[in-house]
DNA sequence: GCCCCGTGTGTGGTCGGACCACAAACACTA
DNA sequence: TAGTGTTTGTGGTCCGACCACACACGGGGC
């Protein structure tokens, strides 16, 4: 036996059935105790592996009786990449400067494609939320969790669930540093009409298929607030050029 | 208590000590025991934080006893990133197509930035991985290994960790679907030919500064293996959206 | 004195059993 | 028939008991 952990053997049959088809997304994984006497370990070695399938959003789980509990699969990777990613911050594995690099480079052709590919142009979501962040008397808490929702939505337009995915993820990663940010702003009600303007400008050089001019004010965009905060510098690299297609 | 779950309190005690910097990268975590009983719960939902930590690659387990033993704090990523994106593709959660377009927007931006960054562009590790992929009597499985990590060092040298751990997981989800397309392939020696060429074509471009070729290599290069072997189809192009609901 | 080796001790790893709260399905009553 | 109480099985948790292991210690043997 390669894998002397109890556990890593359940996880291994679970991966095993889920290539192999037995099981599929929305089916009902076998009882804990089932599971137990079918492999040979214990209870609390399948509990172990089914908790990590859980936090990893593979399944979820729910107590009592009937259809609706025991633990199923739903692919939800947006809480694991979450997970993984705000514990390596706080781990210092992962650093703040890396995360914003990483967010920059995947939004910034995000919405670089969006501008190109005029199917994808009826960006519903993002403009909505562009207006809910016009209104004035909003707290910067409120203002803050609009613009995440607004950069998210704008990524999922895409359509790509990795990417949907991880920029979930770096976003919640430093969601706290964001936050941890705003006292250091010079001026809260300046720095909000430059992102409401920077928004805006985006969406509208989304909606003229305007790449090159949505790259530069995302750019600008993502870079500003950190650079304003001093929470990532050395973000900014050498400017970027249209992508070969 | 927001938390009713015993192992979340676990896992947030140790995500608020890493913060607070009463827990640093090396230190040992307490005792299993000692862990479970600071915070009131059983030894059995201590180990279930413990083992989602463990799967992060947060924390290093080993038993015995010493210095070398207990749970120590690694921040590792790329292999939490890996069993998260392994487990999502398997479970339907993530699409080949959706991994291949994320790995094909980070890694053209990637050998952008290598070549346009004088700094970076002493990539000695992919030069050599290059000779070594020039040996005739590799097995396709020995030439592929040596071809993942060539891109592998690629992203390394851009010494960013986010990125380095995102590529390992990304490339390490569809790895077993890269051998699979083995056998689709007209003619292997042709392909590996190909291969070998594209590798050059594109460290030379980094290392003349063309940022232009690098991209362009690099996108027939990632999108050529798999359009060959009929994996991901409309990787270039962005999918349809869904109808809004 | 120094080195070697058995033993002690504490660690994670695992198992089994015992409860609890809960939710659905069932059987029973009015 | 409608309503209600009970049964049943689920995950969630805790506890106690082992095991294998690796280091620390200490007692010979040189």
């Amino acid at each position: 036996m390669v894998e002397s952990r109890a556990w890593q053997v359940v996880l291994e049959r679970i991966e095993h059935d889920l290539l192999s088809g037995t099981l599929q997304p929305g089916d009902h994984l076998p009882g804990e105790r089932a599971l137990a006497a079918d492999l040979g370990v214990g209870r609390s070695s399948v509990r172990e592996a089914l908790r990590v399938l859980e936090v990893l959003g593979l399944i979820r789980t729910a107590s009592g009786s009937g259809p609706r509990s025991g633990a199923i699969i739903v692919a939800l990777p947006s809480g694991g990449m979450s997970a993984l990613m705000r514990l390596q911050v706080a781990a210092q594995g992962f650093s703040v400067e890396d995360i914003v690099q990483t967010r920059l480079i995947l939004e910034t052709e995000t919405v670089s494609r969006l501008a190109e590919n005029p199917d994808l142009r009826t960006i519903h979501t993002p403009r909505t939320l562009l207006g809910a962040m016009e209104s004035q008397n909003l707290s910067p808490e409120e203002f803050l969790t609009l613009d995440a929702q607004f950069h998210l939505s704008l990524t999922e337009a895409m359509g790509n669930h990795v990417l949907t995915a991880t920029m979930a993820g770096l976003r919640s990663s430093i969601e706290d540093y964001v936050r941890a940010g705003l006292p250091r702003l010079a001026s809260w009600p300046a720095t909000a009409t430059r992102l409401r303007h920077e928004h805006r400008a985006l969406a509208d050089a989304i909606g003229a298929g305007d790449a090159e001019r949505a790259r530069s004010v995302i750019h600008d965009h993502i870079t500003g607030y950190y650079l304003e905060t001093g929470l990532a510098e050395d973000v900014t690299a050498t400017p970027v050029p249209e992508p070969a297609s």
